[in-house]
DNA sequence: GTCAATTCACATGAAAGAGACCACGGTCTAGTG
DNA sequence: CTAGACCGTGGTCTCTTTCATGTGAATTGACGA
């Protein structure tokens, strides 16, 4: 019955009309062939890459902008390029992409440099050596033959919060090192003032050249919308103003253009999947909910128990009373939390940080405050829309085991 | 009333430990000819 | 004799703990008007 029911859903799933020609349009990774209100960056980067096609080695590029500006797009569209050309003219260029947010990947100096050398073909075990040695390697592995390498450092904020600046400093002189091979490093960064902390030695060599990357507004973000619209919907799928009402969402966010693409592409599923035969504006309130609860649930469910536990106290504290509440609080209903499920319990110091770290991910707010007399603490809050609420809380008693 | 000192309740930093994972080289063991 | 099992050492990485230091304004209390 159930399994019948099942391949004839299947079965009308595949006759139903669907809205979408090309869906991968409207996902992240795609690379459009023109990338509109980017001219002047591109030109810039060309102008400072052109330098390798004669064998010589491009300055060290830096580029800034906020999340979804179209930094990583326009990077490996250039790079892209550079090597179309190289490999026309017989030029020796390498390039290679690294997102150094990428856990278990390119998160760490050992990590980053390991999957650098395995790329080049050269096998390295993911832990174990020291990282001394697995530089001798990379190094041995790049300066085989004569070529001009471009090693694109996606999210270099991240890795240098983790990990600290000497990392770049050993990458700035690692040409000494090399007799045949020239590196030259291009690091995105989200962060504008990020070369500010940095080393003066390291800011210097790195940033030889910036390219800064502004917010679309919300005219452009429209222009984005249209071309990737074409491509991925069937024609007049949309109704009257839908681009308009993402790219306003967006622009409002700092002008994300990927926000707004997965708003549309979301909205176009939810349409299809209700059969409504044009996508409509109130699909579009209803994608920014949805995305807004997947992004949160998907952070508590994939966190450690600890996080869990810390969140779970936090939200059983507001919903019974209103107002804002404090570390000390927190800690205490934590600490019961933790009895309850026979969880060892972590001390305050670092409970305070997983209570930052919620911070960061955006699921609850907190800000240090002085209650002058009565001490420094945090002043912490939810900022999940009270809608979300109960699912969110059910999904932390399935994951604690509470009933 | 004014002003500096005090005080609270944590925040924030640094360092170091525990435990998981892993490579490498040396040693032991069992199977083979 | 040799391939494979096993062990010890030394390495990375993540999550924690421990210890130390920092912090911002309400409160306090001395002081002078």
């Amino acid at each position: 019955m159930v399994q019948g029911g099942i391949t004839t859903l299947f079965e009308a799933f595949l006759k139903k009309e669907t809205l979408f020609s090309d869906k991968k349009a409207l996902q992240s990774s795609y690379t459009p062939e023109t990338i509109p209100h980017r001219d002047n960056q591109i030109k810039q980067m060309a102008d400072i890459l052109a330098t390798s096609l004669r064998l010589e080695k491009p300055s060290n590029l830096f580029i800034y902008g906020k999340t979804g500006t179209g930094k990583t797009l326009v990077a490996k569209y250039t790079t892209n390029k550079i090597l179309e050309i190289s490999k026309q003219k017989n030029i020796p260029i390498d390039v290679f992409y690294l997102n150094c947010k990428l856990k278990k990947i390119a998160d760490t100096e050992y990590r980053l440099i390991a999957q650098l050398a395995r790329e080049l073909g050269r096998p390295i075990p993911p832990t174990g050596l020291p990282t001394d040695e697995v530089y001798r390697l990379f190094i041995d592995v790049l300066d085989k033959e004569k070529k001009i390498v471009i090693l694109v450092l996606d999210e270099i904020d991240q890795l240098v919060k983790k990990t600290g600046d000497e990392i770049l400093y050993n990458f700035t002189r690692i040409n000494e090192d090399l007799k045949n091979t020239q590196i030259s490093i291009i690091g995105i960064s989200n962060d504008l003032v990020f070369t500010d902390n940095l080393d003066p030695r390291v800011k210097s060599s790195l940033s030889e050249e910036e390219v800064v990357f502004p917010p679309y507004n919300a005219l452009q973000i429209q222009d984005i919308l249209k071309q990737r619209s074409k491509i991925a919907f069937k024609e007049g799928m949309l109704e009257e103003g839908v681009i308009e009402k993402c790219s306003a969402y967006a622009a409002r966010e700092h002008g994300d253009a990927r926000r707004a693409l997965e708003l549309l592409r979301v909205a176009g599923e939810i349409a299809e999947r209700k059969g409504a035969s044009k996508v409509k504006m109130k699909h579009i309130d209803e994608a920014e909910e949805k995305i807004e609860k997947d992004r949160i649930l998907d952070i508590v469910i994939t966190q450690p128990k600890q996080f869990q536990s810390t969140l779970y106290a936090i939200l059983n504290i507001c919903l019974k009373k209103n107002g804002t509440i404090f570390t000390g609080e927190v800690y205490e209903v934590y600490k019961g939390v933790c009895s309850r499920i026979g969880l060892h319990p972590l001390t305050q110091r670092r409970v305070s940080d997983i209570i930052a770290e919620l911070d960061m991910h955006g699921i609850i707010n907190a800000k240090v405050i002085s209650k002058g007399r009565y001490g420094r603490t945090r002043e912490i809050s939810l900022s999940i829309p009270n809608s979300n609420l109960p699912k969110i809380k059910n999904a932390l008693e399935e994951g604690l085991d509470l009933s």
